[in-house]
DNA sequence: GCCAACGTTGGC
DNA sequence: GCCAACGTTGGC
């Protein structure tokens, strides 16, 4: 059986950098900065306009899901790489050669209730979530629809 | 702020 | 191409 395409995922970011509600005041914003090869390659690869996100925020007390978004533009050039003044610059991106790309994601829904690291870690079904696992720190990660179900309900999200 | 677990770099 | 050293991530 042919593994099927991963449609939902979990993107981390740091809140003090860029959180969910930064991404209500904007609607839509640029996924700039990502510079891990396997995540670039989720992106670039798998991600296709319509596929919804579950918003992370890490580095923060408490860390854990703030609500959803959906990827709206699929994977173009990160051209953060081949701005000096950027903190994402990368010497050995270029416009002609763009190493690096992201995605635009779109604003759907702030849960009403933020799903904590912890409450997680708590729920049965989620043992075996990527962004659980010990060592995992990769900031895009590919969810399985069960767990996307799973984390909206404890989010109490009913679209 | 500590530090374990990763990913990348560069000397050989 | 190995691997030690270094830099980063991110939970705690």
């Amino acid at each position: 059986m042919m593994k099927t395409r991963p449609k939902y995922w979990l993107m981390k970011s740091e809140p003090d950098v860029y959180s969910l509600d930064d991404l209500i005041r904007d609607c839509i914003t640029c996924w700039e900065g990502v510079r891990n090869y396997q995540a670039r390659n989720f992106m670039r690869d798998e991600m296709q306009v319509g596929d919804l996100m579950l918003f992370y925020h890490s580095r923060t007390k408490p860390a854990g899901v703030a609500g959803i978004g959906k990827i709206c533009k699929k994977a173009y050039p990160d051209y953060t790489a081949w701005d000096l003044q950027s903190p994402y610059y990368d010497p050995k991106s270029s416009p002609d050669n763009a190493r690096w790309v992201m995605v635009d994601v779109k604003f759907v829904n702030k849960f009403p209730r933020f799903v904590s690291r912890e409450e997680m870690k708590m729920q049965a079904g989620l043992e075996d979530i990527w962004v659980l696992r010990r060592g995992m720190r990769l900031s895009i990660q590919p969810v399985e629809e069960r767990h996307f179900r799973l984390i909206k309900r404890l989010g109490r999200w009913s679209p």
